[in-house]
DNA sequence: TATACGA
């Protein structure tokens, strides 16, 4: 174990170029069975590969996706032929009828010409990635050598009813031509375990509950089969004409501003050339610019929950059209603060209830109590949760130090100037240091610039502009420190953070793993640093617990907090998972032994990382 | 109580 922070870092860094190293070796498209290595998250493919070229498309992939409209003529789908809106049982829903991952029983109307399918919008679309030239280019720089085989060692847990198999390729998954090509164009030869097992369920119309670490390839996950459906249009209704209002057929809410945004370009992508048009809405923006794109057209619709309650009380969106929901982030979603204004979107407007329209949740981490919260907008719903082995976790190294309130700032200062002086060309590594209040934020960054750190600040009260120029400075390292509230916390992709200070801890442990999840990307490893006090006791039991499930070091006086602390929330439903399913605990499953009865345990818990141990299957968690 | 989310 590492005694120092120097020697933690050199650590790290060996460790991550091993992990690179056998990932190349590993190869796109190559059996090879040795060496697992790292599991790298499918947006972060682009790892520069040195002695390795990407290979071309897998082989698999060529020619080997028949066309939707081989395959239509399956159900008749409830919403063709009109009459009642909410009648009849959504396709494939309540796990009665298809239930096959080819989804064969999908179809009705084949590809419906709402949005253009496969026709309008082709040669007007604004090539999102620059000139048409460059398209192939743009795409080029999703991923390359990934070791697909560190896949096969993720464990992966589905529950529910008739849960539909995964599958293993992008060929055995009919999207459509065009959006196979956008697939094929970011390189993503294999489905990653979130999408092996989420793209099924949902195209089979079945709601989901998703547990799985952000950089996972959650965003594609649920991107697909919303893009995939759209296009098949499988919604027997014209939009109403009503002037200046839109009908989005698909929302996509996610917390944060920043958040929204990537994944509105992530959609944009999968969306090239579909006719799909996907438009983003947040706040701090003006609504001019995001009024006239409504007005042109919205098939998805990113959004932030305050802009999207501005836009629904102005009548400028309706959500009577929605046939897809999906909440990135959804635990924050649905706490205390979020909880109103989502339930208000989603219950209290004109969207179709749960039954009717089809429903997403996507996070990595699903409290008990936000899944019993949860359950209200799904209906028959799959529970998935997709482990953390390879991902993540395991590859961040967790520190904990115990600092008082005065000593933060001298201790900060020291890590950071250790962190310079073994950096290498003695430049700063990108640090997150994250903080409990906007004030403390901005106090911060000022007292840091002043002792010549070149830091930065994001928080809630700095304008849209200030945050994007700060995400940007931080990105391009022009201000390698980047001090921030938890609005950075959750989802945002940002490559190479190598450390997290916790300078502040949060008071909630799910927000710890979310935060030290903006490191370890990317197949390296990171380091997180704690600082800990007495301010903290809540947070020593379950702090505690989560770093000895994650093997480490857990320093001794840390666990007398946790003893010490009756009131201290132990982990709960983690372990190698982000949470499990309630459902199974619940008296409501007492007597119903096979109601689990299509779920599926895969086998992944020979997984690397000494944790895997005498539990057997049907175990969820050897964490538990 | 903090954070985030519309002006």
């Amino acid at each position: 174990m590492p005694t120092s922070w120097a020697d933690s870092v050199a650590a790290e860094n060996s460790a991550a170029g091993g992990a690179v190293g056998s990932a190349n070796n590993g190869g796109v498209g190559s059996n090879s069975v040795s060496g697992r290595s790292a599991y790298v998250p499918p947006h972060l493919r682009n790892r520069p590969a040195p002695s390795s070229t990407p290979s071309a498309p897998a082989a698999s992939y060529a020619g080997s996706v028949s066309t939707a409209n081989d395959r239509i003529g399956g159900q008749v789908d409830s919403f063709q032929g009109g009459g009642n809106r909410w009648g009849g049982p959504r396709l494939g829903g309540g796990g009665s009828g298809s239930s096959g991952a080819s989804v064969g029983g999908r179809g009705g109307s084949g590809w419906n010409t709402r949005s253009g399918g496969w026709g309008r919008g082709r040669e007007r679309e604004v090539n999102p990635f620059g000139d048409d030239d460059s398209t192939e280019e743009m795409f080029q720089q999703e991923n390359t050598g990934i070791n697909f085989d560190a896949y096969e060692d993720i464990p992966v847990e589905t529950s529910g009813e008739n849960v539909p198999p995964p599958v293993n390729t992008f060929a055995e998954i009919d999207l459509g031509d065009a959006l196979n090509q956008n697939i094929r164009r970011c390189k993503y030869v294999k489905p990653t375990p979130v999408q092996r097992y989420a793209i099924p369920i949902s195209l089979a119309g079945r709601d989901l509950m998703a547990c799985a670490q952000t950089g996972s390839g959650k965003t594609a996950a649920f991107c697909f089969p919303i893009i995939s459906g759209i296009m098949r249009g499988q919604h027997g209704q014209r939009p109403p004409r009503v002037p200046r209002m839109a009908f989005p057929l698909a929302l996509i809410l996610s917390p944060t501003r920043e958040l929204s945004c990537q994944i509105h370009d992530e959609a944009k992508k999968f969306a090239y050339q579909t006719g799909v048009r996907v438009v983003v809405a947040y706040g701090g923006a003006p609504i001019n610019q995001q009024l006239r794109d409504l007005e042109r057209g919205v098939d998805i619709l990113v959004a932030t929950p305050g802009r999207l309650v501005d836009l629904l009380e102005r009548a400028r969106v309706s959500l009577q059209l929605i046939r897809y929901l999906a909440l990135d982030e959804a635990d924050r979603m649905l706490d205390m603060g979020f909880e109103p204004q989502i339930r208000r979107i989603v219950e209290q407007m004109d969207m179709p209830p749960p039954g009717v329209r089809q429903t997403m949740l996507f996070s990595a981490t699903f409290p008990k109590e936000i899944q019993r919260l949860a359950a209200d907008f799904l209906s028959s719903y799959v529970f998935l949760a997709v482990g953390r082995v390879g991902s993540s976790t395991d590859l961040i190294v967790q520190r904990v130090e115990y600092v008082h309130e005065s000593d933060k700032r001298s201790h900060l200062m020291d890590l950071l100037h250790a962190q310079r002086a073994n950096g290498v060309h003695g430049k700063q590594a990108l640090t997150l240091v994250f903080v409990e209040t906007k004030k403390g934020a901005d106090a911060l960054e000022h007292w840091l610039c002043v002792n010549s750190f070149p830091a930065t600040a994001i928080h809630g009260d700095r304008t849209q502009q200030e945050r994007e120029q700060a995400l940007r400075s931080f990105k391009s390292g022009n201000t390698p420190i980047l001090v921030a509230t938890d609005v950075a916390a959750r989802g945002l992709d940002i490559p190479h953070v190598a450390h997290v200070v916790n300078f502040d801890l949060p008071n909630d442990i799910d927000d710890y793993v979310h935060r030290i999840g903006r490191t370890g990307r990317a197949g390296k490893t990171g380091l997180a640093t704690a600082f800990f006090n007495e301010n903290n006791t809540s947070l020593a039991r379950s702090l505690s617990d989560l770093m000895q499930e994650a093997n480490q070091e857990v320093p001794a006086w840390l666990s007398r907090f946790a003893v010490r602390s009756v009131h201290g929330k132990s982990r709960r439903g983690g372990g190698r998972f982000g949470s499990r399913d309630f459902r199974r605990e619940s008296s409501l499953t007492r007597g119903v032994t096979d109601y689990y009865g299509g779920g599926n345990l895969s086998s992944g818990y020979g997984a690397p990382g000494g944790y895997a141990g005498s539990y057997g299957p049907g175990v969820t968690s050897a964490w538990d």
